[in-house]
This record gives structure tokens, sequence and C-alpha cells, in this order.
DNA sequence: GCAAAAGTGTTGGGCCTACACCCATGA
DNA sequence: TCATGGGTGTAGGCCCAACACTTTTGC
């Protein structure tokens, strides 16, 4: 079955670029591809939309059907027009983004993957096609969304010492942050809660944990944040 | 000549939501469609991807082409990308968004435009396809963009009265302002520059003209704006 | 002289930054 | 007992918000 127009048409595909925290540093999630071109080169999860999806949909599908990820939140970050992007002809790409603990997902590489895995953020590997620089806008608008909006919320487990939170922002920010200030500025936000229980078996003081109160962090995200870090 | 294809491909458009400051109020370009569908029903200037074209020079091409509006910064904003924004068939979209004085403009309709006009942007006709949806969120990144970002820039004459900043700002914010505390933190942020002109033949004191120091503004945009509204 | 906008400073409060020591725990 | 990270308070400065009267001009 083919289709014709009249026009030529660019082909349309998503790629995510999901971040990963892994309680210690901040990853960024890969496929090494199954197919041509860049057959066996490291990439963004990602494919193209089909005639019946949304991007959207398409965008959430690319990355369960290659990478086994599932039920994120996936935002999009920006589109990618130029010409010569892909080798084969044109294509251009919507992009998404997303936040994840990884401890949640069992990646597992599938259909046009060879294998799935994380990377770290500062030590990637050369990338398909223009997915470098689709990997350095999507770590821009994190560190620019890290200082308006607290984003612990879908990175961190449900309970958490606060020196979790206080390690992710400062492996997103990239600087050291000053303990009390920290916790000062972000229990004044008032959206978390401090739980009676304490961490376990670690070889120094037991701190509190912590959990995020998502009722307030829904109300805050509709008033509008006012925060920074 | 047709082109053939192995599975159905959306078509792509670009649509650019331009506001316009004419001084005292906050306008947007739209055009009254000349095809179908939706013919004679007001749109935001927009049409088709070229094949040759990035998809930035498609939003200028466009905005040209059907408005006469032309050597202006484009930023993009979003991409729609559902089933049904078209009647036709499927069409993605990706939306550009801009900011002129439109004092500079000649607007004029040619190509697929009957008219194009400037409407207030608190009161928009009934617009085609999901156009009023895009233009939402065009408003909401430029409310959020007003409040981090000095963008007067682009909207005022080279050399403006303060009370003309104001006024843009308490357009765009939609609220007044407090006139000493807004000259006090726009002026100690060092962008402006205070000539010894002033106001001619107003019905008023006087006040003085300023201008913007563009290569102020270029080095803060490198080292990121410390600044709120 | 009157209407209309320009211009101007201060005060109080809150938030930010910088900074150092003791505590609890497991090894 | 030692190494490791947990936990805590304060003081100074800066920025912000709130606030009202005088000046200049054209009509």
């Amino acid at each position: 079955m083919t289709n014709t127009y009249k026009y030529p048409r660019p082909a349309i595909t998503v790629d995510c670029v999901v971040f990963g925290y892994d309680g210690n540093e901040l990853n960024i999630l890969l496929i090494k591809r199954g197919i041509e071109p860049f057959v066996d080169c490291w990439a963004l999860p990602g494919g193209f939309v089909r005639h019946d999806e949304t991007i959207d949909e398409a965008a959430k599908r690319e990355l369960l059907e290659e990478t086994f990820v599932k039920n994120i939140y996936l935002e999009q970050l920006y589109t990618f027009g130029d010409l010569y992007r892909d080798p084969r002809e044109r294509v251009i790409s919507v992009s998404y983004f997303a936040l994840v603990r990884q401890e949640e997902f069992q990646i597992k590489a599938s259909t046009d993957a060879n294998e799935v895995a994380w990377f770290k953020v500062q030590n990637t590997p050369a990338l398909a096609f223009d997915h470098e620089n689709i990997l350095e806008m999507a770590l821009k608008r994190l560190k620019n969304k890290v200082r308006y909006e607290p984003i612990g919320f879908e990175l961190l487990p449900p309970k958490f010492p606060f020196s979790a939170l206080e390690q992710l922002y400062e492996s997103i920010i990239g600087k050291p942050l000053d303990r009390r200030n920290f916790r000062n500025k972000f229990q004044k936000m008032g959206l978390l809660t401090k739980l009676s229980e304490k961490q376990e078996k670690v070889a120094h003081k037991r701190g509190f944990l912590y959990q995020f109160d998502s009722d307030k962090y829904e109300q805050l995200k509709k008033d509008g944040f006012e925060f920074a870090i």
C-alpha cells in the first residue's frame, strides 16, 4: 500500500530525553541502534510518528517499545527541523523530556534497539543524528527548570532523607549547596512532610525521612511557584 | 508530479503568533483566510513547510508572504500534533512567537490571506483550527517571559519615555505597577541609558527619553538575567 | 487654574548568604 | 575511637513593597 502526495513530505519522528536519577548521579537513557542509519550508534530512544496517534502518544509508545520505560510524564521540549538531520531523507523530530527514578524501571532493549543503558550525563558517548544538540537543549532546560520548580518529586523515592534531595540538586546544578540554607529554603516552601521514621543502617547519625506533599505540590503548580535555588 | 510513501505522512505547517505593541496596547497579528478550510475565518499567519527550507525559514517565509512582516526574531513555541486539528487531513503544526513594534511594519494581505489586521489581545475573534490554543500558549509564554527577561527592547521605539516602558509592562502583565518601584528596579539593571532629550509637545510635564543599551543586553543575555518584575 | 503625567525617597520586613560546631551511628 | 554524614541558628545586607506630594506642561 502506498500513499501519494502532490508535494514531498518530511517524515516526523519523536525523540525522548529521559533523565534518570539513581540516588547518586544524573543519568540519561540511550539505546544502541539496531538498524540503519547509524546502526550500532548510541542514540536517544524515539522513532516515527504513526498516522493514528498524537505526537505525545508516539513519544510514549516509542519509549516503551525501545526501552520498556512506561507511565512517565513526558514534556515536549523542542522541534528540530533542519534539512539534513537525517542522511536518508528529510526528517523533522519533536523532542520530549522526562525525569524518572531509575530504580523503578527494568530497562530492556527491543524492536529497533540492540541495547539500552543509562549513561552518566557528564560522560555520554557520541550520538547519532543531531541527538547531541537535543541532549544539550534538554540539559539546559533541566538546569533552568530546577531553579524555579521543585523537581525532586519525580526523581526521588517516596521516602528519602534530606541529604538525598540536596545531593540531587547538587548533581543537577553541578555545584555544592549550603546545607543549612538549602534546608531552610526547601522547608519554607512547605512541600515536604517530615516523617517520624529515620534512615536505617547507616554508618553515621540517622537522618529523618521526608516525603513530598503532592496535594500542596499540585496547588503550587497552579498558583505558580515562588522559589529559587 | 507525485510523491509516494509506504506509510501515510502528516503534513507539516508553521504558525506564527506575532505580538505587536502600538505604544498603547498589546495586539496580535491575524489574517483572514482566503482559502478553504475556514475560508474567511481569522487565523494565525502560517502555512506548509516546503521540502527545501528549515522550519524556522518556513515560519519567516509564510509571515512575509501573508502579512509583509519581515526581518523579525521568531522563537519556536510549541508543536501541536493532535489528530484532528485540521479537517482535511492530519497536520502537525510548529508554532512560533515574536514581539514587534507595529509602527515598523506596513502589513498587507497577499497569497492566501484576504485581510491582515492587528487585534487587541483581549479581544480576538474566533480563530480557525486550534489557533486559539496556540494563542493561549503564546500568551502564557509571554507573561512568563516578561517576568525574567527585559523585553521592552523589541516592542518600544529606540527612544522612549520611562512611562512607555511601564505601560508596556502593565499591558502585558495586566496589572498596574508601582511607578517608583518599577523605575528603581529597571534602572538598577543598568540596561537603560538616560538621554538628555525630553518628550515633545505633551500636555503635562515632559519626561526624559531613554534607550536600551544593547551591548549590556547581549552580555546579560549570556550571563543570565537576574531580574523579576 | 486645571488636568495629566513626571519625578522622586524612605522605612520596615522578609529573604538571602555566609558561616562552625556537636551528635549519632557502624565499623 | 574514629570516620561519616545529620542536624542546627544567627547576624548583616540586600531587595522588595508600600506609600504621597511637588513639578511641569498644554489647554
